[in-house]
DNA sequence: TGCTCAATTGAGCATATGCTCAATTCCAGG
DNA sequence: CCTGGAATTGAGCATATGCTCAATTGAGCA
C-alpha cells in the first residue's frame, strides 16, 4: 500500500515470492498469492517482473541461495570429521522439508522453464562445490594424492537429492533417520576413500 | 468412436493416458489429450475414471511398471557382472529419456496426490528389490557374509534417481556419460563390498 | 505552488482446465 | 422385432490462472 522506491519494491516482491514459493509448491504458487501477500495490485507485480516465470526463478535463486549459505557457514569451521555427520544432519533438519520441496520441484520444472533450469544447474554446481571442498580436506588432513574427488562430490550431491526426493514421497519407506543415515555412511565413505588416496 | 465393451475400453484410456504422460510430462497432460488421441467425448473418460488424478496414476502405474519389468528381464539371465553394468548403460539408453522424465515428475507430484504417493511408493520398492537382488547375487559369488545390502540397494536407488534429476536439467553439466559412468563405479563399489562381505 | 513521472490500481480479457448431465446411440437378450 | 441398459456424446459450467491497460495517485523538484 505505501509507496516505495521501485528497489525495494522489487526486493519486497522478490522475499514473498520466496515465502509463497516455499509454502504452497513451485506448481501451486500463484501471483495473486504474492500480491495479496503484501497488500498490492496485480499490475505492480507485472510493472517489476514482466512473468511469473521470472519472478518464480527469482524466488527459487534466492531460497537455495541461502539453504547454501547457511550449510557453507555452518560447516565452514567445524573439524572435518564433525562437518562430515553436520552435512548429514542437517539435510533432515528441516521439519516440514519446505527446502527440500522446493529444491526439487525446481528440478522438475527446469524441464520446462529455461530459466529454472539456469537457477538449478548454478545451484548444483555450488552444492558440488560444497562438498568437493569438504572431501579435499578430509583428502589434505589423510596426506592423499586425491583420488577422484570430482566424481565423489557428484555422487554425494546426487544421492542427497535422491534419497530427498525418496523420502518426501507420503507414506515412504525411506525415512529421514534412513536417508540421514544413508547419507552419513556414503559421506564417509567417499571421505575416507579420498583420505587413503 | 466404435463401441467397446467396459473393459476394453478402459485398457485403451489407461494405454492413451500413458503416451500422453510420456509425451507431455506429467504437470501439462490433460484429459483432453487423451480423449483426443482416441477420438473420443470427454465424458467417457469420467464415466470410466471418476476423476483425472485416478487416470493418472493408473498412467504412471503402467508406465513405471513396465520400465521396471523391462530392466528385470535384461537382467535376468546375464552374469552378474555385465548385468550391473547393464544396469548403468539401461539408465541412460532412453534418448529423449522419457521414462526418466516421468518418474521425476511422479515423485514430485506425488507431494501433493496420494495416488500418486502410492504408485511411487511401490515403485520404490519394486526397484529396491531388483538391485538388491543384483547384490545378493554378487555376494553369492564373493562367498560374503553379506554386508548391509539393504542399505547398498536404497543407496543405488538413490543415487539413480539424483543422477537422473541431475541430467535431465536443461544445459547441465552432468551428462549422460557422466551419469553412466557416476552410477556404474558405485555399483562395483557396493557390490564388491558386497562380495568380500 | 504546480508539474512531471514513476508507482500503483483493479476490473477484466484470454485461456486452460476438470467435470457434469441431459440427451442420444446402439448392441444383446427376450 | 423390440426394448432395457450400457456406452457415448459434447456443449457448457465453474474455476483458476497470467497478464493488460487506461486511469489515478503521490512524492520530489523547480
Amino acid at each position: 500500500m505505501p509507496r516505495m522506491s521501485g528497489a525495494d519494491r522489487r526486493r519486497q516482491i522478490i522475499e514473498a515470492a520466496t515465502e509463497t514459493v516455499l509454502q504452497r509448491g513451485l506448481a501451486l504458487a500463484a501471483t495473486r498469492d504474492v500480491t495479496q501477500a503484501i497488500g498490492v495490485g496485480a499490475g505492480l507485480l507485472h510493472h517489476y517482473f514482466p512473468s511469473w516465470a521470472e519472478l518464480r526463478a527469482e524466488a527459487v535463486r534466492l531460497a537455495v541461495g541461502r539453504e547454501i549459505a547457511e550449510l557453507k557457514a555452518l560447516v565452514a569451521d567445524l573439524p572435518t570429521a564433525e562437518a562430515l555427520d553436520r552435512v548429514a544432519d542437517w539435510m533432515v533438519e528441516d521439519e516440514d522439508m519446505r527446502h527440500w520441496r522446493l529444491w526439487l520441484n525446481a528440478q522438475d520444472e527446469a524441464h520446462r522453464d529455461d530459466r529454472l533450469a539456469a537457477v538449478v544447474n548454478a545451484a548444483m554446481l555450488a552444492w558440488h562445490r560444497l562438498l568437493l571442498d569438504l572431501l579435499r580436506r578430509a583428502g589434505a588432513e589423510g596426506g592423499a594424492k586425491t583420488a577422484d574427488a570430482e566424481a565423489a562430490a557428484w555422487r554425494l550431491a546426487a544421492l542427497m537429492d535422491g534419497l530427498a526426493g525418496a523420502m518426501l514421497v507420503k507414506g515412504s519407506v525411506v525415512t529421514p533417520a534412513m536417508a540421514r543415515d544413508l547419507m552419513a555412511a556414503q559421506l564417509r565413505l567417499e571421505s575416507s576413500r579420498q583420505a587413503q588416496g
